[in-house]
RNA sequence: GGACCUGUGGUGCAGUCUGGAGUGCACGCCGCCCUGUCAAGGCGGAGGUCGCGGGUUCAAAUCCCGUCAGGUCCGCCA
């Protein structure tokens, strides 16, 4: 039907009778002799001169036929990649009419999400959209070519899978054939990987769609896609370099700029440095203990409480935030608060008759080491700002953490592009209702080998062999070494609580396999999703996702989530309790 | 489950704090004019349940309560 692309006409075609097939983006009428139509397809938009009126408007579908030439003298638009040429004398033949569409086909229009959403084929239609997803067509593509190249194998694993009480909510997935029972979509394809490593597939891939029924945000939509890796007979190392490798493919194929080696720092040194295992490493604005400056402190907000297990004294230096008004501090202390914190303390550094001094409510219980020492600590100068929080240490240090993004982050696919690995995850986070700890990763992560004996006296300190990769603040994904053998399997069930009994119920199959000779394994999965989005400048991965879903987990485009007919339930044997909302 | 922001012709906004006629801006749409524009230009025109419901008031886009939708975040996401 057509001859040419519009955005990949080149010189040599000049003087060629072409015919291109698109969208009229625009038209402009000089009268009855001459008349501009816009043709916009996927590649680009090229002007059509017609000696005459035309009956196309705007985004009506049309086919058009003529001669390129170069556009006359002084007549080029440079703001435009064909500008330097024309479709001359065209014939506009209309393939298909429109209606106007409820808003402009541009970039430059910001237009509310769920118009976007319920019009999506009209949104995917701009050109920032089909360069989205075109640039995540090109991640796929890299991550593929580097997960071969490595000698990976892609298996594709069910989406029909068996409930494993654990984790995230499971989307469920009645069965017609077994009325009463249930599939559900898997969170991941974690057990099914370590299957195929039994199974002797030595090294898996799969660019695999997981589903969590979790509230969804910026960057997390129910369903999400992964670049899903397992390896047999590797160590952590051969891990990091698998995905790096991959990872680095994809960014230099999709930025044109293969980034350095990514670094790595232990999930302490990010608590420590930035308040979070995630850390954002597009700047500095690191977190200061300033627990020797008030190790011996008389100031009840910074001393350590009897007995407290690990205090400490944190600080974070904001740059120019002595300006900050009083209503803007006490935003920031309710939210301090409302994290968990006790209390957040405020000191702006500020001049007076040439004596630098801290301005602050507490500064009257501050001695004159404790003044010299938190300047002299946090290295802030005059007209900075110093929060500082005294609490449980990881609480201290996740509180100024966030604060840290809020005062002095920026958007997520801003560059430049900071990638590093987090690794010596702890084993456990925290305990459940029962006091037993939770995982951090999940149950068959390998715990850090000098600490597999604090598996039984001190399971909170117990360092794994799980790491996560970061990419400006954003998880991108995380992975571990395995257990493969069943006397650890056992141990860490036992710290989890989990009896054998109850450990043979939920994951008895993978269990069993491992009874038949399972290799050492380890592996890791990022998400396709947020790296896209990050590549593509966007802060949302909406923007890389053809049909995503609202906050809310609907489609306004499809109605989904919709009610079932009577007679589709009764096939299922499912009663619903409640009547499904009106939408 | 919770916090905050947003909701006004097709689109994006202003108006809301401090109540007084659906007032305004830009784009789009429709008609006419226009032979080199390119976010064309000129003239004219159409288009509104101010998200929805209730309340206060002589009077509500504006104040109050509730609710719905979209967004950002907390919880949640092994």
């Amino acid at each position: 039907m057509r001859t040419h692309l519009c955005g990949q006409l080149e010189d040599g075609d000049v003087g060629r009778f072409i015919r291109l097939c698109g969208w009229v983006s625009r038209r402009r009428e000089h009268g009855e002799h001459l008349a501009f139509v816009d043709l916009r397809d996927h590649t680009g938009t090229i002007q059509c001169v017609v000696d005459g009126s035309v009956d196309a408007r705007s985004e009506y579908v049309v086919a058009v036929t003529g001669t390129l030439r170069r556009r006359p003298e002084g007549m080029e638009n440079p703001n435009l990649a064909t500008g330097g040429w024309e479709v001359g004398d065209c014939e506009i033949e209309v393939l298909a009419t429109a209606e106007p569409p409820p808003f402009a086909v541009e970039d430059r229009v910001d237009v509310d999400e769920a118009t976007r959403l319920r019009y999506r084929y009209i949104d995917l239609r701009r050109p920032r959209m089909q360069a989205n997803l075109r640039l995540r067509a090109v991640v796929n593509a890299a991550l593929r070519a580097a997960m071969d190249r490595m000698g990976f194998c892609e298996v594709e694993t069910p989406l029909l899978w068996s409930p494993t009480p654990e984790g995230a909510r499971e989307f469920a997935v009645p069965s017609r054939l077994h009325p009463g029972a249930f599939y559900v979509l898997p969170q991941s394809p974690q057990l099914a990987k370590q299957l195929l490593m039994v199974s002797g597939m030595d090294r898996y891939y799969q660019i695999a769609r997981c589903l969590r029924d979790e509230d969804l945000r910026a960057d997390r939509q129910f369903e999400f896609t992964q670049l899903d890796m397992e390896a047999s007979f590797v160590n952590q190392d051969d891990v990091l370099g698998f995905v790096s490798e991959s990872v680095l493919d994809a960014a230099e194929a999709a930025t044109g700029e293969r980034p350095p080696p990514i670094a790595r720092m232990t999930w302490a040194e990010a608590l420590e440095r930035y308040g979070t295992d995630k850390p954002d490493l597009r700047f500095a604005m690191e977190l200061v203990d300033l627990g020797e400056v008030f190790a011996t402190t008389e100031v009840r907000a910074f001393a350590a409480p009897q007995g407290a297990r690990r205090h400490a004294v944190k600080a974070l230096v904001v740059e120019g935030g002595a300006s900050f008004a009083r209503s803007r501090l006490d935003g920031l202390v309710e939210t301090a608060k409302a994290e968990g914190a006790k209390g957040l303390a405020w000191f702006k550094v500020t001049e007076g008759d040439g004596v630098v001094g801290l301005d602050s409510p507490l500064d009257r219980f501050l001695s004159e080491t404790e003044r010299t020492g938190l300047l002299a600590a946090s290295g802030a100068v005059v007209g900075d700002l110093v929060l500082v929080v005294s609490d449980e240490h990881r609480l201290a240090c996740t509180v100024l953490g966030r604060m840290r993004v809020a005062l002095g982050g920026r958007p997520v696919g801003e560059g430049p592009y900071r990638y590093v690995w987090v690794v010596e995850f702890p084993m456990f986070d925290g305990v459940d209702s029962a006091g037993h700890p939770v995982p951090a990763h999940h149950p068959f992560t390998m715990p850090h080998p000098d600490d597999l004996d604090l598996l039984e006296t001190d399971p909170a300190a117990v360092r794994s062999q799980a790491y996560d990769l970061v990419l400006n603040g954003w998880e991108l994904g995380s992975g571990s070494v395995r257990v493969h053998r069943a006397d650890i399997q056992g141990r860490i069930f036992a710290a989890l609580g989990i009896s054998a009994e109850q450990a043979e119920a939920r994951f008895g199959f993978l269990l069993d396999a491992f009874r038949y000779g399972a290799p050492p394994h380890a592996g890791f999965a990022f998400g396709i999703d947020r790296l896209a989005a990050i590549f593509s400048g966007a802060d949302t991965i909406r923007e890389v996702i053809a049909f995503p879903k609202t906050q809310s987990g609907a489609d306004p485009l499809t109605g989904a989530p919709k009610a079932l007919s009577a007679n589709a339930l009764a096939d299922l044997g499912i009663k619903t309790t409640v009547p499904a909302p009106e939408r």
